[in-house]
DNA sequence: GGCATGATGATCACTTGC
DNA sequence: GCAAGTGATCATCATGCC
């Protein structure tokens, strides 16, 4: 089938595909170096405090390496974790965002014992710096709480409005903290006033609510987010869930589109993540959303309680998807590659407007699978409408349609539907045309190895995040990498790959890396593996120390013994295939350890 | 031997009707 | 609230043709 002649990716010559998307921009174009602001936003936005980012800055400059930033940063988080030299007083005042050398000053003042005192001298500090409003954060509140700030605003205006009350003046110390008046206001109402309600104590509120929405955002009932005044901020990895049965498990959002996706309302750019979850490197895991019942909780318990990003990539580009992505990536200031995927089936493929009967309303596709429908299914369904000519008996249609669906079939002619072709489902999925032809690649394995890869453009909104953190090139271990979705969409990105360490068990599947890794000219190095199994904890290590570790893992395992389609041996996590989901832990496990480890040397 | 083709349900989420 | 119906799903395997 003929493609849009603008579409990105459409013309025959590889080469001049490849250079149209390296050349093209972002819609919004993020700056080669972060500046200062961006890089505290970016990092503030991965869960680490303002405290510790501000003190890495200013201990290495606001112009030093992201990496090093973070590597500072971790340090200083396990420090506090450890609590080994610093003290817990100063710990617990910065983590209320007061400055290092007021608190020290402070605690020298008044006694590191006496808590109170330091608190109100702290305060003091705040209120005769010249009032600092803090805009209103992206904070999700339920309408309870919205609810209640109103009757909370009409019942009390007067002691709201009484500069001298024990409440106003607790609600201004908040502010004057960095908190907004609503998180204020909500502490205050929850936890009373008076003598046996300390500031501090209204803080730990606060902090202990930003905690309580760490896990399902989306999916919590706002009853049982119930904040627990004395929460820590940083809290101990659990261990994984031995089953679902304690907790409530995962539900699949509706609609599915995560933490928000382009040109759909609903957008979160706020999450907490687990403490164990904050430190390098990245990771990147995803696999098929309509998993065994239990299996995503197994999931996520074993990616250090990170709840999954569920996405149908219908929502961004003209086919279905529906995906689980576990990651620990900022999720503020994501942005849509360029050029942006066709959003429905007649932008993708605008000859079949000319033949799509008035009577298949489908504007977007089904997912697209390992298999595809034979030659005859079309001159079947040929023959079932021509007898009719443009109005088909009621019966027929549903037929047909019940095909078209059934095996994602397009109109091409009339009476005419026929199934995709490879270089389309490339274009569906955001590959460049062409990037599976060649390589030794039958039409069939073709169809089968894009029917198990990435959305490219559904990762590459994901993925975008990493551009400012990683100006100068970015190392990658790329497990199960399939036709290599991930690096695809790293190049779309223009993010350097200084060095990617694939892991693919099908030759011809590293075939097609290799070849795509040659045609876009990386300078980077490209290492591939064939078995998981095979990369040793050993040998993974020595990759490290020779390329200075990885920022990034990312993979999906396979999803056959989770698949829907597989009539045969869903078996789940313990499938012979899927089973490998936990090679992906151990693998990302040994890249973690050795990251603090070399880290710390 | 390589490849295309067609037959083979189960599970899950969601909708609908009572 | 519950049961029945509906639709979607990164699949597997045997068979026949070239």
């Amino acid at each position: 089938m003929a493609q849009d002649s603008a579409d990105w990716n459409s013309d025959d010559d590889l080469d001049l595909q490849i250079d149209n998307y390296q050349s093209s921009p972002p819609s919004s174009p993020p700056a080669a170096v972060p500046s200062s602001d961006e890089l505290f936003a970016t990092l503030v936005d991965m869960g680490f405090s303002p405290e510790n980012i501000a003190r890495a800055i200013d201990e290495y400059g606001p112009n030093a390496d992201t990496v090093v930033i973070i590597d500072a940063i971790s340090k200083y988080t396990v420090t506090c974790e450890a609590s080994s030299s610093k003290s817990k007083t100063i710990d617990h005042f910065l983590a209320m965002g007061f400055e290092e050398e007021k608190v020290i000053k402070a605690i020298h003042e008044h006694g590191e014992d006496n808590i109170e005192e330091i608190a109100n001298a702290l305060i003091s500090s705040a209120a005769e710096v010249s009032p600092k409003i803090k805009e209103e954060e992206d904070i999700e509140w339920s309408e309870s709480d919205d609810e209640k700030y109103a009757n909370f605003l009409s019942s009390d205006d007067e002691k709201v409005s009484d500069s001298s009350s024990e409440n106003g003046n607790q609600l201004r110390s908040l502010m004057n903290m960095g908190f907004s008046e609503l998180e204020a206001s909500l502490a205050i109402e929850r936890c009373g006033t008076g003598e046996d309600v300390s500031i501090a104590d209204l803080a730990d509120f606060i902090c202990a609510a930003q905690i309580a929405r760490e896990f399902d955002e989306f999916h919590a009932d706002p009853e049982e987010q119930k904040p627990n005044v004395k929460k820590r901020r940083i809290e101990p990895r659990r261990e994984p869930r031995s089953s679902a049965a304690d907790d409530e498990p995962l539900r699949l959002p509706n609609p599915m589109i995560g933490f928000g996706v382009p040109n759909e309302p609903g957008l979160i750019t706020q999450r907490s993540l687990p403490a164990m979850a904050r430190m390098p490197p990245f990771f990147y895991y995803e696999n098929v959303a309509l998993a065994p019942k239990g299996v995503w909780d197994t999931i996520s318990s074993h990616l250090y309680d990170v709840p999954p990003e569920f996405v149908d990539s219908k929502y961004i580009c003209a086919a279905a998807r529906k995906r689980g992505y576990v990651h620990n990536l900022p999720i503020s200031g994501r942005y849509q590659v360029q050029p942006p995927p066709k959003y429905t089936i007649s932008e993708a493929f605008p000859l079949t407007k000319k033949w799509w009967p008035e009577w298949d309303k489908r504007t977007k596709l089904n997912c697209i699978l390992t298999v595809n429908a034979s030659a005859q299914l079309t001159n079947r369904i040929r023959l079932a409408l021509e007898p009719y000519g443009g109005e088909p008996p009621e019966s027929k249609k549903k037929y047909v349609i019940e095909q078209c669906k059934k095996w994602n079939l397009v109109w091409v002619g009339k009476n005419k539907a026929a199934p995709l072709e490879p270089d389309e489902m490339e274009t569906l999925l955001g590959f460049p045309k062409n990037h599976t032809r060649g390589g030794g690649m039958s039409r069939t394995e073709r169809l089968k190895s894009l029917g198990n890869s990435f959305q490219v453009d559904t990762v590459a909104y994901h993925l975008s995040v990493l551009k400012p953190l990683f100006p100068y090139g970015i190392n990658v271990l790329s497990l199960f990498t399939g036709i290599g979705g991930g690096e695809v969409a790293l190049h779309r990105l223009q993010i350097p790959m200084k060095t990617v360490v694939s892991v693919e068990i099908s030759a011809v599947n590293r075939n097609i890396l290799k070849d795509f890794w040659e045609q876009t000219n990386q300078k980077g190095t490209l290492i591939e593996f064939a078995d998981v199994q095979d990369l040793s904890n050993e040998k993974i290590v020595e990759l490290m120390k020779q390329f200075g570790g990885f920022d990034l893992v990312i993979g999906g395992s396979p999803c056959n013994n989770l698949a829907g389609g597989n009539r045969v041996s869903r078996s789940g996590l313990e499938g012979d295939q899927s089973c490998l989901f936990y090679e992906y832990c151990r693998i990302l496990d040994v890249v973690r350890e050795t990251t603090k480890t070399m880290r710390r040397s």
